[in-house]
DNA sequence: GTGGCTGCAAATCATTTGCACTTTC
DNA sequence: GAAAGTGCAAATGATTTGCAGCCAC
């Protein structure tokens, strides 16, 4: 199952179906639950974390329809891809926001980002930069204390 | 085939054999001609492109040692892996850079950084950052230019 | 009513793995 | 000579697709 989120803060979202009318997509069952998985956790689910949570609202769902619609959905900017090393996952948080990836356990948790930032340090000349976003890595508190202490933990975030 | 570097700035690199044996790993023929490959060129080739680019030398390689080795090369720290939406890349340039994705062609060019950069902005209390990375996104210079141009274009780098 | 959407199953594509044979050290 | 590495082919896993029926508009 997949936790809620704990602390984001969220840019406010205008209502989905809109979006998706605006392109002649239409508001089915499985899309709108789908879309509202991504958004209620901060986890960064993977397609199959999407679909285990999706089935337990709607058993019936297919992996086909949960891979077309996170597809859709991102496409029409309502949630993110993020490639990872691990596989592709999807972020629910529209709100402009860097990444910070623990090295130890691999979850990736949301920075926001103080007002509106410029890009760290200019380019190359000839790039017009549209956007940007900074990942960090390193260790997250509970893995820097379990470090301290011998006991064994899990090498990476299982995906779930 | 894949192009040769243009202008990027390397760290200087220590002779393969060394990292390797030091890890109790043969310097072979086809390890050394992925490595090469992968270091002769800034276009984060994925593990297709340089299987076919390590063919034309060595015609016999397999698909399978080309995995296995990109996976090794990058566990020592000789290769480095990009997880991009489109699949898994590799990087063969060792200096500390930043990247910019053209959102119109796809390419991925490498962005020296300007000396030891801190961090962009203070992420998180609680986290200890040990290293970070930003990616710009953006237009390059010859999309810009073709945008003007009602001529068509490739969408995306096919990856080779 | 119709075109988009769905579930299902089969097809495709990427990546990994087992094994007998080579090669490096 | 032993252990690591290789080629080959088969296995696994992830993602996509074809299609007949369903449902949102």
């Amino acid at each position: 199952m997949i936790p809620k989120k704990t602390s984001a803060r969220r840019a406010p979202v205008a209502p989905p179906g809109e979006a998706l009318r605006a392109r002649g997509l239409r508001l089915t069952g499985p899309r709108r639950v789908i879309l509202e998985v991504v958004r209620a956790t901060d986890r960064h689910p993977s397609v199959a974390a999407v679909y285990a949570e999706v089935r337990r609202r709607l058993p019936r769902v297919s992996l086909g329809t949960v891979y077309r619609n996170l597809r859709c959905l991102a496409a029409e900017g309502l949630v993110r891809e993020r490639a990872e090393p691990a596989g592709l996952r999807f972020d629910g948080n529209l709100a402009p926001h860097d990444h910070f990836t623990c090295v130890t356990c691999g979850r990736v948790l949301d920075i926001p980002r103080r007002r509106v930032a410029p890009p760290p340090h200019p380019p190359a000349p000839g790039l017009r930069i549209m956007s940007h976003r900074v990942e960090f890595y390193g260790r997250c508190g509970a893995c820097r204390r379990r470090a301290a202490a011998p006991t064994p933990q899990r090498r990476r975030d299982d995906g779930r």
